[in-house]
Formats: C-alpha cells, sequence, structure tokens
DNA sequence: TGTACAATCCCCTAAAAACAGGATTTTGAC
DNA sequence: GTCAAAATCCTGTTTTTAGGGGATTGTACA
C-alpha cells in the first residue's frame, strides 16, 4: 500500500516544491495540502494520512501546537517537523511533542525521502544537519527560569536598567540585580550580551 | 523571445516549488538556479537572465548586498526579492538597492508570473500584502554596519569584553569601544542588551 | 583632488553590571 | 504544617559600559 502523504505549510512554494519532488515518486501517495492549522484538522477528520509533513511556523496555531493535537487525536500518524531554521529549540519543542522528525527546508529529494521511509518504518529520523545541530548542543540545556526572571529578562532585553526595572516592578534595585546574578547562573552566560543573545535563540524572548 | 529566468535561493523546496510552478509557462525560459550569492555572480558572469528571483537570506553574504552587486555590474537585470515570513522590514532596504519588485514566498502562481511581466515591462512590483507589510512597518529601519563592526558586533553576541576583543583583533581597547559606539548608535540602541535582541531578529548574528 | 567613510587611536567621567557572600519573607505543593 | 523554592532585600568591591569630546590614517569614488 503506498504511503499517504500531506502537508501543512502557508507557503505555496514550498507546497509546490513538495509536491514537485514527491509526485512522481513511486509508493508514496499525494493527498494535498493544508495552509493553516484549522483547515488541516478539518481535512483529518475525513481523511487518513500516514505521514504529515508539518512546518513550524503557521499562520494560526504553531506547528508545534499542532503537532501535540494530532497526536492526541490521531496516535498512528507519522509527523515530520518542517522548517527553516536549524535551531535546537524547534527541533527539541517538536520531537518533544511527539513528531517522529524534522527536516529543514533545504533538504534535498533524497534526505525527504530518507525521512519519509524512516519514520515510515517507525523510527525516528534527524536530517543531517539538524542531528549535528543536536549533537554539537549536547550539553546545553534549556533553563528552567521562573515568572519573575522572565519578566526581568524580557525588561534587559528592551534596554531597561536595573534601575528602571525596579522602579517598573515596584522592588528594590539588589533584587532585581540578584535576578540579573540567578538569570546569568541558569544560561550559563557570561553576560548580558551572552544572555540576550542565548535568550533570544531558545525563544525566551 | 521568451524571458529568462534564474534563481538564487539557499531552499531547496523553494527553487523546486518556483521551477515546478513556472517550468511550463510559455515565454519563460528556466535558467536555473544558485543556492549562493558566489555561484550567482559566477553564473553571471556567463550567463544572461532577465530576471532573477533573489531570496534576501542566504548563506554567504545577505541578499540585500547581492542585489546591489548584480544591479551594479548588470544594470538591466530585473530583480525580484523573494522573502520568507519574518523578513518584512527588508522589503524597504532591498528595494532601495536597486531590486525591482517583491514576492513572498506564499505568492501564487498567478501574482509570481504577474510580478515577473511587470517588472519585464520596466515597471516596479510589490505583492498586495508586500504592500500592505511595506505600509505597517514605516520607519523601521535596517542599519548598515560595517565589516569591522559585525566582526566586533559578532564577538560581544560571544560574551567578549571590549578587552578581550581588542586582544582577539589585535586593536586597542578604544577602538573596540569606538565601534561599540557607532553599533550602539546604527541600531538606535539604549545599550548592550538591545543591541543583541535586535541584531539577532533582524539577523545580524 | 576633494570628500566621504572606514578604521584606527586617545582622554575623561559617570553609570551600570558583574562578582562575592550573605539574609529574610512569601508562596505553593505535598 | 512542613519544606523547598521563589522572591525579596542587604553591604560591599571591581570591572565593564556608556557617553562626551576629540584626532589621524588610508582608501575608494566621482
Amino acid at each position: 500500500m503506498a504511503t499517504r502523504i500531506f502537508i501543512v505549510d502557508d507557503h505555496y512554494m514550498i507546497i509546490e516544491g513538495i509536491r514537485s519532488l514527491l509526485q512522481n515518486e513511486k509508493g508514496l501517495e499525494w493527498m494535498g495540502h493544508a495552509m493553516n492549522a484549522t483547515s488541516c484538522l478539518a481535512f483529518l477528520q475525513t481523511h487518513q494520512p500516514n505521514i504529515i509533513l508539518l512546518d513550524i511556523n503557521l499562520p494560526d496555531i504553531s506547528g508545534i501546537e499542532l503537532c501535540k493535537e494530532i497526536k492526541t487525536k490521531y496516535p498512528k500518524i507519522g509527523i515530520i517537523g518542517l522548517s527553516s531554521y536549524n535551531q535546537q529549540s524547534y527541533i527539541n519543542k517538536i520531537m518533544d511533542n511527539g513528531a517522529s522528525g524534522y527536516v529543514l527546508k533545504n533538504a534535498t529529494k533524497e534526505e525527504l525521502l530518507d525521512a519519509i521511509e524512516t519514520v515510515m518504518e517507525g523510527e525516528k529520523y534527524l536530517s543531517d544537519e539538524a542531528a549535528l545541530i543536536v549533537k554539537k548542543n549536547v550539553g546545553s540545556k534549556i533553563p528552567i527560569i521562573t515568572r519573575r526572571e522572565k519578566e526581568v529578562l524580557s525588561l534587559i532585553s528592551e534596554g531597561l536598567t536595573n534601575n528602571q526595572i525596579a522602579t517598573k516592578l515596584f522592588i528594590s534595585i539588589t533584587t532585581v540585580d540578584t535576578h540579573r546574578k540567578n538569570l546569568l547562573a541558569k544560561f550559563e552566560a557570561k553576560n548580558t550580551a551572552t544572555l540576550i543573545r542565548m535568550a533570544t535563540h531558545l525563544e525566551f524572548i
């Protein structure tokens, strides 16, 4: 039986690109596409693909949320995350939410087919580049920060000084300083520059 | 004579998508693609397309830089900027650097053909969405920074202090300080935190 | 042959952040 | 009700950045 493929992406050219790549492949059945989460879920009420290629950035809800929802409702469907960015945070997030694979949008036809095949066999697939990123960042954990710390972090990134943050949050400067110290420690950052860069890349901001 | 189309994008699926959309169109000749600026410039030494579809995010130099360079060397070539979702603020920049059009990557075939036709007629084209975004984002400037500034910016983001940067680049601390001041001024940032956040979001880092 | 700009260097002061090493009070979960 | 974590506050010192004002060299370009 042919592997039924469905794709969710809001970029017309990506949809066309993947369709062009996969259309004439034997053993694959192109089921079509959805350009947002809502119409994807609507489609799944009446159709059952084997594999969904799922973009992480969607106009309505994020691909990561959608992945979770699909996996809850239809655990049998294999989901392969699709993104332009080979960022650890994305990869981790979608894999943690039930995805079976992750492929970059600059992947070749071979990689894509490889991913589909691997996932159909019940295994997990990470593209070479994605795997490299994960490998590179082994040990670089995603810090767990508190509500208050997140608030302070956000204000730091907006350019406020400890003094200004203290006034804004009705707390003492020394408290802000302590939060700041804890943030630096949790992110294992040397200074504000590294802190903000890491926080941005990990999407804390 | 057919309109010769060339595309520069580092995303394989986008290349395939556009090829799939345009391949069978009458009056268009598909010349192929480049996946970075260097090979694009190499290609142009021996070939002369009418239209280049140019992605703004390239692995080597930015599409904006490349646009400027192409326009200087080959003023006759019409350039249509291509953007993925989050870089809307680049529209102004590439148009200022000689591009004749701007199309989002979720454009339909009709929009794409419309853009090509319009640019071939010597006029400028902005997709509806792009035009809307330009209207929305009036005032969001993208700073132009020098090679050295970029280098310093990068080292700042890695957590190095002025002192360490000076040592690394074999220059005086005061020079690093000056570059830093200029960066803050160009980004209109109050401090390092804002600078790094803006630079990250604008993909300078 | 100007002129603009990049890159380099200098002085000075004030402000802010980083680092060290504490402590107390809320708050939430069990 | 206990216990741990979070949030609050403190006193210090040292380092780094921010901001103000300059200047000189070299190069590219028109």
